[in-house]
RNA sequence: GCGCCCUUAGCUCAGUUGGAUAGAGCAUGUGGCUUCGAACCACAGUGCCGGGGGUUCGAAUCCCUCAGGGCGUACCA
């Protein structure tokens, strides 16, 4: 238990305890703990009296005043207790809370703020899972970032996570894919062909095809087309994965597994799952095709599972692919990063997961809201079917792997953002990601000019400035955001915490000198902001970004 | 038609799950380096929390309704 959480449940105990003290049933669990939103308050305040107040019929400021003639703080971080307003109980900490923080952090170092809410289950976390038919597009960098980030934070909390990849190389789009290949190289050796409708037209095709026939030649006009097609599709999907892997490792994202959808169909977990399905009784059969009676599982509409021409449906793997990890593979979560226009997906994925008896919490779906890309105050068009986008390596290349990361988790993954290039690049001091790799930058610059004389035992109790105990109330919070952060998996509290770090360290140093007259009070913050150094490190390798000694 | 998401300062976004006077960054204005990194800090102004009802001690937050924007609603993926 962090010693954060150590006060805390030291109020929440006393304010339980105060209130039975005055003969009325309230647990612990009804204590609602919360931050004043004015410092002046105090550390922590309980709003127990208003609670009280419909209950006891009696205002909430002399139940309040009740309440705490009960309390009992000796041995407990708490140092002073008031009321104030409608009837708020606050609570103010005493100076060994902020020492301890400071003492925790040195005995936790890279491990500090990381908390146990997960208790070692098995997380796989889904994310990207791009069109193996091309280059990885911008739409993707987004859950690049949020996928990558959200399975860090879900570590720090206590998970054993998996990062996975799914790789869609199976069905409809495989075909045109080969179909497209198959144009491309028929035209360069002046042959015949037919470009298939709504196939792929990015130069890329032209680019992978070009490269089969340097190598193999003439080899494939011989060949029946559909062999053919297959080939080539073979080939251009080593091409694509390898370009895919190497894009999202230049982005700072490696994952531990690559999972192929065709080898569900390879192995029968596509006709498996078909059969299970058939065995909830939830199917039918209708003008040939079978269907899902999803109207009984919570959806709005039946669907498709298998068409009357015997194929499954695009949800069919899907739903063999959550059985396989959900059930084979045995995680005791799973969570799909996916984009904002699959969110009629969802209630379908869900009936389907529900029907065949798995607890439909086990699931967990972020759906990502779209960007757009803006130069020059205008929205960047693309075209995805006119092979017109910007891949991920153009954004890396040309924005930097540690802004984009940085950006893309600084807003809430269900807000609609746009990301202005221009601002990324030009002005790129304006951007939040340098403000708190400066700090970092900062601290470690003061403290290799100070080496020489840190190895000196601090004495803690001379940190008594406002602006030092603001700077140890902030970091005390870190396994609190990773929690909060993990529950809802809400990546965007953690370049947001970062910020706010960097801030009271910077408004720390504008006010207080650490290389000052008094070696033991130079002492004392030295260790104070080494304390904060640590702490930004550990942010921003949760995000992903490094974290420089010197800008 | 039905369903989901969004709407908070000039711009981009927070708002601790219903609490105290709604907050940051950017932009604007003023001030701060003979001493640790000025890529920084301090101070200043701006709000019909999209509109209107409701629930209660108390609403940006929950419910209803209307408006605007985005996206779904295939035997496509």
């Amino acid at each position: 238990m962090s010693v954060l959480q150590q006060a805390g449940q030291q109020i929440i105990s006393m304010t339980a305890e105060a209130v039975g003290a005055l003969g009325t049933e309230f647990s612990e669990e009804q204590v609602r703990l919360e931050v004043p939103k004015d410092k002046s308050f105090g550390e922590f305040s309980v709003n127990t009296a208003m609670q009280l107040a419909s209950v006891l019929r009696k205002n909430p400021r002399q139940i309040a005043q009740e309440i705490i003639a009960n309390m009992k703080t000796e041995n407990t971080y708490v140092q002073e207790v008031s009321m104030a307003g409608a009837g708020f109980i606050n609570f103010r900490l005493s100076q060994r809370y902020y020492i301890d923080v400071i003492k925790e952090i040195f005995a936790q170092g890279d491990d500090y703020g990381k908390c146990d809410i997960g208790k070692g289950k098995r997380v796989n976390v889904e994310f990207v899972s791009a069109n193996p038919t091309g280059p990885v597009h911008i739409g993707n960098a987004r859950g690049g970032a949020v996928g990558d980030v959200l399975a860090e934070i879900l570590s720090w909390a206590g998970y054993e996570v998996t990062r996975e990849f799914y790789i869609n190389d199976a069905g409809n789009q495989m075909e045109k894919f080969g179909a497209s290949l198959e144009a491309r190289y028929l035209e360069m050796f002046g042959k015949e062909f037919t470009f298939p409708e709504g196939g792929y037209e990015g130069d890329y095709i032209k680019e992978i095809a070009l490269e089969y026939a340097k190598a193999h030649q003439k080899k494939l006009l011989t060949e029946e087309s559909e062999t053919r097609q297959e080939i080539l599709a073979r080939f251009g999907l080593e091409k694509n994965l390898s370009e895919i892997k190497r894009a999202l490792d230049e982005y700072g994202v490696a994952y531990d597994v690559w999972y192929s959808e065709n080898s569900l169909y390879e192995q029968g977990c596509v006709a498996e799952a078909i059969e299970q399905m058939k065995k909830t009784g939830s199917t039918y059969e209708e003008d040939g095709a079978l269907w899902f009676r999803a109207s009984e599982w919570g959806c709005d509409k039946d669907f498709v599972l298998v068409r009357s021409n015997g194929l499954p449906t695009y949800i069919m793997p899907d739903i063999a692919y959550h059985l396989n990890k959900l059930q084979t593979r045995q995680f005791d979560i799973a969570i799909d990063v996916w984009g904002a226009d699959h969110h009629g997906y969802v209630p379908r994925m869900k009936s389907a997961i529900k029907a065949l008896g798995i607890d439909e919490d086990r699931l967990g779906i972020i759906l990502m809201q779209f960007v757009r890309l803006v130069r020059q105050e205008e929205v960047v068009r693309m075209s995805k079917r006119r092979g017109e986008m910007i891949t991920l390596s153009d954004l890396v290349a040309e924005v930097g792997r540690d802004a984009a990361r940085f950006l893309f988790n600084y807003y809430n993954f269900n807000t609609h953002m746009d990301f202005d290039l221009d601002l990324a690049v030009e002005k790129s001091n304006e951007n939040p990601v340098f403000y708190v790799q400066y700090a970092h930058a900062r601290i470690c610059s003061i403290i290799s000019q100070l080496r020489a004389t840190e190895t000196i035992e601090a004495d803690l109790s001379l940190l008594t400035e406002e602006e030092e105990i603001e700077l140890i109330k902030v970091v005390a919070r870190f396994s609190e955001e990773i929690a909060v952060a993990a529950e809802t998996f809400d990546t965007s509290r953690i370049p947001k915490y970062a910020v706010e770090i960097a801030s009271a360290f910077h408004t720390f140093y504008n006010r207080c000198r650490v290389r000052c007259e008094e070696e033991s009070l130079m002492y004392a913050r030295v260790a104070l902001i080494e304390a904060v150094r640590t702490v930004l490190k550990n942010l921003l390798n949760i995000l992903g970004v490094s974290a420089p000694e010197k800008m």
